[in-house]
DNA sequence: TTGAAAGCGATACCAC
DNA sequence: GTGGTATCGCTTTCAA
């Protein structure tokens, strides 16, 4: 029970703790004999020596652990831009402090995380408006990279290419011989917002077919929002619909059933994000899927290499990733 | 940017470190000059001291922080636990360590984490069989408590009462006159999965209706195992089903639609452990909430309390929470 | 009521 | 190549 120190690992191997220390560190120019080296391996593995991270880190005034703040732990995209910040802190010998904060919490969660060297630095996801999040990120005293939006004047942010895959989803549409194709918008003023209406239109356009505000409603991240807007676009008589996210899609085809057209022979509904919870919906969802685990990655590495002191270099948004074709897309009818 | 250390505010304050910690740590029996202490806290506020938890956990051997794994970050069950364990634990002057690890990486995370000094205590989640958590666990240094799962020798756990919810959700059925009612059960042997069988009999005993083997199904835990149970099912012709989860009930639903069957006319379904994705599915399902905010609250004041000195009081499952009844149960067809 | 000083378990600089 | 030793920032006896 009692834990292993240095001390004893050097204690029971005849050196000193310096040089226990200099072998264990695994530091580059090890001075020392590689008969002792291997010696207090040996030692420091049989008693199970594990270094004591806040020795260490009071020492250092490191603590190779990186900080991640998400809003929200059950949204599929948090969930995989963590797993994918694990897989690359992990392999760069850091540990990930995952912090899940409300909205409105963030700015105390980044100020104690940030100030009393938790974390050498942070990855942030915010669903705040840009004026809350900058107040947010003023109390960091760490460096930070931003995960699926920008702020103007943070330089480092990893975000999707949400216009790309907007213009995908309606191309994979346009491309079944839909014409009149609605789109149902995510929080209005958001970039990802602004960024797959964008996307919505250039879709379109390569089409030939002229954008048209009256197949546009705005119905957030909730299912009722896809519902409400979906039953507000449904006089504009649409073939098919371009949801911003699997949430609001499932709200748009309880409207689509209640109303009982049928999909995909009536209308067609496409998603972005692909998820788990698409195969969940009936019928499953066609949807775009998204480097989302990537994202997180990306953040990472672009975080772990500021802390190495390397320059910000932005990275260019990253594209989507494959249509998933589920059932609830099929052709135009006619 | 540089930090503010005790000494700094001791120095500005015009006394000695020990006394500055002595106020700073709000410790009960404050032997200190009323005078004294209020200079000495409207210094640190001003200067915005924040203790330097390194420091301070080296010194005292403990961290004031839990542990918290999870084998699936976007899972509902967990994501709710996770934020109750963090609200009890913020109020009980305590941070939360969140770490998510895939099964397998069990063992390593809870030796790594619990052996290094960086949690008083581990809140376990796992999905694994009992003689692997058990090697899991063995490697654990600090106290534990489980959740959402018993470990026979293992005296602290927090569990929902699966059997009293299956019922629950079978007497829902029972009242709405359905007599051939099917189950799809979780994962074999699991615990509780084999509560909810329990209570699925408990349910169809009350009603006066025999057991009949036929009507249970192994889904497991994802919509295409739903699927696959519930079309294995169908010529059993049972009138409702009772999903495990609200997975595998979406994948029922599928196999439901597929056949033709109208919900909830023809067939009437429900699952367990209600959350945002009930309301995603067509039609919206019908489903028994689970206190699993109030598991994670459990969970961590039990092992608070632990740390503190107290013993193990087991706590007795959890009981279910009300019935959401939506668009997916009705009256059994004549 | 307050101060002095000894660690907690590492790292890193400086001798030898 | 190896050993001494002064920190890192805080808590906690023990004196005064």
């Amino acid at each position: 029970m009692a834990r292993v120190t240095l001390a004893d690992v050097a204690r029971a191997a005849g050196v000193d703790m310096s040089t226990a220390s200099r072998v264990l560190r695994g530091e580059a120019s090890q001075r020392v004999r590689e008969e002792t080296r291997v010696r207090i391996l040996k030692i420091a593995e049989e008693m199970q020596y594990l270094a004591n991270p806040l020795a260490r880190g009071l020492r250092t005034q490191r603590t190779d652990t990186l900080g991640i703040v998400v809003p929200q732990l059950d949204n599929p995209v948090f969930a995989s831009a963590i797993r994918g910040a694990e897989l690359e802190a992990a392999e760069r010998g850091y540990s990930l402090l995952i912090s899940h904060r409300e909205p409105g919490e963030t700015a105390t969660t980044i100020a104690k995380i940030s100030r009393t060297n938790r974390v050498d630095g942070l990855l942030v996801a915010s669903l705040d408006d840009d004026e809350v999040l900058r107040t947010d990120l003023a109390a960091a005293r760490v460096p930070f990279v931003l995960m699926n939006r920008i702020l103007p004047g943070a330089p480092l942010s990893v975000v999707l290419d949400s216009r790309a895959a907007a213009r995908k989803g309606v191309e994979h549409l346009t491309a079944l011989g839909h014409r009149r194709i609605a789109h149902l918008a995510g929080r209005e003023g958001g970039f990802n917002a602004r960024e797959r209406l964008q996307g919505y239109r250039d879709g379109l356009a390569a089409a030939g077919i002229a954008f048209d505000e009256a197949l546009v409603g705005v119905a957030g991240y909730t299912a009722e929002g896809g519902t409400q807007a979906m039953r507000a676009l449904l006089p504009q008589h649409p073939t098919a619909v371009l949801a911003a996210t699997l949430v609001s899609a499932a709200g748009a085809m309880a409207t689509l059933h209640e109303a009982g057209l049928r999909i995909p022979e009536d209308i067609s509904v496409i998603g972005l994000h692909d998820a788990p919870v698409a195969r969940m919906l009936y019928p499953a969802l066609t949807s775009v899927a998204m480097p989302t685990e990537e994202m997180g990655r990306v953040a990472a590495d672009l975080l772990i290499r500021a802390l190495g002191g390397e320059d910000p270099t932005p990275v260019a948004p990253l594209p989507p990733g494959t249509l998933v074709v589920r059932g609830s897309t099929g052709p135009a009818p006619i």
